[in-house]
RNA sequence: GCCGCCAUAGUUCAAUGGAUAGAACGAGGAGUUCCUAAUUCCUAAAUGCAGGUUCGAUUCCUGCUGGUGGCACCA
């Protein structure tokens, strides 16, 4: 099996030399030292206290008499490495393999029998979605396809803030601007978008509108007041149909929507149980959590507010033991933005507190924010770039790049949809999740190099040999070609596997972005350095499985990441 | 003030404790009678500072500097 040759490798080693398999056969950073890696002697050498060069040249000697069928050669090398050369056929079988296997190549059962819900894309109702809930529902998709890509049950989950004071602020907002409007779905977003701007800019440095929007948010959370229940209630649905436009145009269908304002009673519930038992205590008229009585870390938070009305720590507590309730998850991983990460840990400490089954099974993972080169982004200042926008721009710079194609004017846009979407989707996954991203409009999303679109490109060219060859060549067999050169291409396909069950591992989708450039990379050399459909070549139709495999791969990495890919472009 | 996260070419990002720190954009140069030039090839260019652990540190630990997020009634 391919992606056991390193186990087998060390197996044999430690074996042969009747060692201890403390060591690691790796892959080095530069294909031309080997294929593999073994530190054994460097390992070795300090506990029995030889030069490890020595003891290199000793081992490779030994190992030497008998070698495994797969490898070629070996060497020593640098301060005591065992470099390792697979043989050509290796890389041939990985070929087959990819053939054979197809659109499953790749995939591991890790997980498999686990129980995965992600919540991800924790939108608020009434409040424009910006390009940094993007992100999120982003990231969120392509972890859940990884995940799914190990085997085990992923449910997807969405969490949305229909409740809250930022509702009111919107309400608050409309009412000023004269209440509801008719229009397109677009229209009304906007304007709703206006007027949560409007509440929460005329609260900031007057507490009059400060008081009234209080009176307002508890007057929607009693559902008091029939004149404001119908704002809430059209608002709320403007959003949500808003959304589903943008989720359906991102490629992401949830299993489970979840809202906030379905737990707000069980939330007061749970929290005057727990006054009760003293893990809430009651500080200045509020019901507050001291984090830092459970660790040095932590620090305290409001769950109640003086009003009576339950804050988001309260409604997370709730809503994570519903979620249980609803769907027996082995593990729950939470996806937003690094804001909440102190915040996540104070909760999740509550709620160990409250049900510690549940808070050891969740996993937070956050996602760093989305800046703008001049600053961030607030919902607050309306400085916001919507999804919306951002799309409909980068769609317009491709349909730019394509004037001079010879499509219909149908095929166009939907390719420039496909590949906008690649470009924005790539350069959010380009990058380990953690980080910031500093968001440029004119470079972030470039067509070139590091991009979505360079990926898609490689693809649509490998599809384009393959078109043409199956007029000029339909029987392509799989075999190797006399005195062939293992390229590039064909030992970064063999890598496939570990490239995944690495991303799976880490939850850092980035892992094959990075792959996937480098495959494209190789690819592309490959192509320019040689004719692929050539029926005096007698390596033609080796060339032309190395190029369906790498098309398989290929969509398949780009599949993981969400990223769809285009016939032609 | 307390706590967290981050610091790599001019810029935006990579690098499972290993061997010469890898890309892309930008800069300079080259390539198409040939399967889509959204491409390929070549050149120059980087680990914030000071210690420590280690045979070996971009990676682990400590301090400093700089940035950023959180810290009571937003989510």
């Amino acid at each position: 099996m391919q992606d056991n040759i390193q186990e087998k490798i060390k197996k044999w080693i430690a074996k042969e030399l009747s060692i201890e398999g403390d060591f690691a056969v790796e892959h080095p950073k530069e294909m031309e030292r080997g294929d593999l890696a073994a530190n054994v002697a460097l390992i070795e050498g300090k506990k029995q206290g030889k030069n490890p060069r020595e003891l290199a040249n000793e081992y490779v000697e030994k190992l030497a008499g008998c070698v495994l069928p797969e490898i070629e050669h070996m060497e020593s090398a640098g301060a005591g490495f065992i470099n390792i050369f697979l043989k050509p056929e290796f890389f041939a079988d990985a070929v087959n393999e990819v053939m054979k296997d197809g659109e499953k190549f790749g995939e591991n059962a890790d997980l498999k029998g686990q129980k995965i819900i992600i919540e991800y894309t924790v939108c608020n109702v009434l409040k424009p979605m910006h390009i940094g809930h993007l992100m999120g529902n982003v990231i969120g998709e392509s972890l859940s396809r990884i995940i799914e890509a190990e085997g085990a049950e992923v449910k997807r989950n969405n969490y949305q803030g229909d409740s809250g004071l930022h509702i009111a602020r919107a309400v608050w907002g409309i009412q000023k601007l004269g209440g509801k409007i008719e229009g397109t779905l677009s229209e009304k977003t906007e304007y709703i978008g206006k007027a949560y701007a409007l509440g929460a800019n005329s609260s900031e440095d007057d507490e009059k509108v400060k008081e009234e929007i209080q009176k307002l948010n508890k007057e929607i959370f009693e559902k008091s007041n029939p004149e404001l229940n119908e704002l809430y209630a059209w608002g709320r649905q403007v959003s949500l149909d808003h959304f589903e436009t943008l989720y359906k145009k991102l490629g992401t269908q949830f299993d489970y929507y979840f809202f906030e304002s379905e737990v707000t009673d069980e939330a007061l519930k749970i929290v005057s149980e727990f006054v009760k038992k003293g893990l809430f205590e009651e500080s200045d008229g509020a019901v507050v959590f001291h984090g830092e009585k459970f660790d040095p870390k932590l620090h305290t938070r409001v769950f109640v507010t003086k009003q009576g009305l339950p804050m988001y720590e309260a409604k997370d507590i709730a809503h994570a033991i519903r979620k249980y309730e609803t769907y027996k998850f082995d593990t729950s991983i939470v996806v937003t933005a690094s804001e909440q990460s102190e915040y996540f840990k104070v909760m999740l400490r509550a709620l160990q507190e409250i049900n510690p089954e549940i808070a050891l099974k969740i996993k937070h993972i956050s996602h760093g924010l989305l800046k703008l080169v001049d600053g961030k982004m607030s919902s607050r200042k309306g400085n916001v770039i919507t999804g919306e926008v951002l799309i409909d721009d980068v769609e317009k710079m491709v349909m730019e790049k394509m004037v001079d194609r010879e499509m219909s004017d149908e095929i166009k846009k939907e390719v420039a949809e496909i590949v906008a979407i690649g470009a924005i989707k790539y350069s959010i996954l380009r990058q380990a999740i953690g980080g910031d991203i500093i968001f440029d409009f004119d470079k972030s999303l470039s067509f070139e190099g590091d991009s979505g679109p360079y990926l898609q490109y490689a693809f649509v060219r490998a599809q384009s040999v393959l078109k043409k060859s199956k007029l000029q060549n339909p029987n392509v067999k799989i075999e190797i070609p006399e005195n062939w050169e293992t390229v590039v291409l064909e030992k970064l396909l063999a890598r496939f596997p570990e490239v995944i069950a690495r991303a799976g591992r880490e939850y850092a989708p980035h892992h094959i972005a990075t792959y996937l450039i480098e495959l494209a990379g190789s690819f592309n050399s490959f192509y320019a350095g040689h004719k692929i459909v050539d029926e005096a070549d007698p390596t033609s139709p080796y060339r032309l499985a190395l190029t369906e495999a790498f098309g398989l791969v290929m969509k398949k990495g780009l599949d993981l990441l969400g990223i769809k890919v285009p016939e032609e472009m």
